[in-house]
DNA sequence: CGTCTATTTGAATGTACTCAAAAGCGGTGG
DNA sequence: CCACCGCTTTTGAGTACATTCAAATAGACG
């Protein structure tokens, strides 16, 4: 079970570097497991995360709690993403992101001080995590451009192109906190469009 | 001239890494200076974005233009600032982002290639573009949710407060495209508030 | 000075929100 | 196994924030 989820996290690592066995040993020395039960958090706001996760099961969300109460959805992870409190894991300093569960789910731990340690030791990692972290700027530039430039109803359809195994996995109340709009609204659009199609 | 935009862009560098005089030299070989006009283009959608620019000078702004004609400013980057069109720098692929000069700009052109081969030779580089990266994600993110969370008067506080040197330098209509709105509702949000303040 | 673009102002409109209530659905315990 | 409880989704009426379109004014540049 563990071995069949390392195996995994490596071969998310092999698509932009090659390790050496040895490598792989030390890499996959590092990591925590863990289970993250549905409803229950990995990461909570005004907490400092610690640690980077990668999913080998199930399903996560990070989303914030603004000053109205209303949640905003900035990502789900299901299995084989990457998720972490990026301000709070580089400058580990209180963060602003709650990271839950939206089913049972479990990923393996990277902690900061881990990651920092094998850049210096092995700089094919930083390699890896600033591929990462390049294409990670893409998504969010591109989904700021959708949010800037869609209508609700556009960035729906979006949203079911880009997570299309998650649709029916993911309450419509949280894909709502995603798109931005209020979970009526989706549902009004969903009432309209089954109509029309 | 050139020599005082050397010593900007290695103090800028300087932040986040230690690099000996030899490592300096080789860096600096690798950067082609670049003037850019009021209105000039430094780069096209459609293009590929062989280069990330380092301003020294001025002030460019990188923006799309969507299906219905409108302009949404991603960025805006005056002195000290690094900008490219990251989907196309990374991808080597036709990109989506028009990067052109509010004023008479001077930048300092590092190619993807050499930027590449600069990563294998010292990889204290990728260190420096990894950690600029991360941060770089982590705006994008902060961006992201203020315009899922604040309404059209509270993006524009905030964009005052974050680029409070360029209020005065940038036409009103471009800092409507860069928080959200329309041209005429920027106008009149500033006419309520010079009413009240 | 004249032209072109940016900004202001106003009236009408629309997209999405708020508040409220009903219906649906899933899990849990008796 | 079914009934109940809590949470999600649906539906509707009224509202608000921001847009559209239009026209006037102001500003910048050659």
């Amino acid at each position: 079970m563990s071995q069949a989820n390392h195996q995994t996290i490596l071969a998310n690592i092999a698509r932009h570097i090659e390790l050496t066995p040895a490598e792989q040993a030390r890499f996959i020395q590092l990591l925590t497991p863990k289970t993250i039960k549905r409803k229950q958090f990995l990461l909570n706001a005004q907490q400092v995360a610690r640690h980077v996760a990668f999913v080998t099961a199930g399903c996560l969300r990070a989303y914030t709690i603004d000053d109205n109460g209303f949640e905003h959805v900035l990502q789900f992870a299901p299995a084989d993403w990457w998720i972490t409190d990026m301000y709070s894991f580089i400058s580990q300093h209180e963060g602003d992101l709650n990271i839950d569960a939206i089913e049972d789910t479990e990923v393996l731990l990277l902690s900061r001080q881990d990651q920092l340690q094998l850049f210096d030791d092995i700089p094919k990692f930083e390699r890896f995590f600033r591929i990462i972290t390049e294409k990670s700027m893409v998504s969010s530039r591109k989904r700021l451009i959708d949010n800037l430039s869609l209508t609700a109803q556009e960035r729906y359809n979006t949203f079911c192109n880009y997570y299309p195994t998650l649709i029916n996995t993911i309450p419509q109340k949280q894909i709502a906190a995603y798109i931005g709009v209020t979970p009526e609204f989706l549902s009004k659009m969903r009432a309209q469009a089954s109509k029309k199609g």
